[in-house]
DNA sequence: ATAAACTATACTTAATCAGTATTGTTTAAT
DNA sequence: ATTAAACAATACTGATTAAGTATAGTTTAT
């Protein structure tokens, strides 16, 4: 599995933001319920969410987290980095003494490899929550 | 991490299968210690490719692995999907029950992740291993 | 009959995943 | 100033998966 559930609930954390008012604060409990994702680890998530500026979190009294960014700014790539860290599909892409060849930037296998990386983050990057939020309109008609 | 150890093996077994005469078999032994694989688990692996054809195996004495079709017709998803099973990239593409808001049909976060999953697949299926050989070749020069 | 190869299944160890618990900090309202 | 409602940080736990190993069995050329 390329996504793991860390990433899915971000997935749709952030479309529950995009879908408020701009600047609009809810609290972690609000946005756990509504999408059934159990609060503490939601607040783990929203944490890694916030480090990065997708979300913007509020403390104290009346706190909550709002959206950080306009939804067309932040796509499913951004999302998917700040949980999970940089996309990889294989080790000796990132860590060239691991192959246990020795051959990494020589190795057919380590090229196409690479090349096929650098397509699937660009295909997370072609979605951003604007679109989301428009399909989620649609849905709901 | 999107490939697991076992299909970075497999890719590179298949490799160099590709590279050999046509139809000429090898013992795993002797693909465990040119490409650094541990040997049972490289057992194991080929077994998963012999299952569909990719290689073919032959039991006895001089028995060994030889690939099982030429190279331009096994792309790196046949052997990636014999080794991991289908690529699947999120949970909620396989099993509906699973989605935790029971949404799945329609979710805009499923739709677009379906859409991904589909190029990804393709992106996998685009190499194949006749195209690999002529990148071994070209750097072996 | 033997030994060199692969087959099948089960086991083991380590890492990662998913979620929880604990303790602490910030802040609006009283 | 105190309180309580929110988030922050870190550490822990149990389950699952990954990576590899072990054991016992089958096939086949010599």
């Amino acid at each position: 599995m390329i996504l793991n559930q860390a990433t899915d609930y971000a997935f749709r954390a952030v479309l529950y933001l995009s879908l408020l008012q701009p600047g609009e604060i809810v609290e972690a409990k609000v946005i756990s319920e509504s999408q059934n994702i159990p609060l503490r680890f939601l607040l783990k998530i929203l944490r890694s969410l916030a480090r990065v500026g997708i979300v913007k979190s509020y403390q104290g009294v009346g706190g909550g987290y709002s959206l950080g960014k306009k939804p067309a700014d932040i796509t499913l790539r951004d999302v998917l980095e700040a949980v999970e860290g940089p996309i990889r599909i294989n080790k000796c892409l990132i860590d060239p003494d691991y192959c246990n060849k020795q051959a990494t930037p020589h190795c057919p296998v380590h090229c196409v490899l690479a090349s096929i990386q650098q397509t699937i983050s660009q295909e997370f990057d072609r979605y951003n929550f604007e679109q989301l939020k428009e399909y989620a309109k649609q849905y709901s008609k």
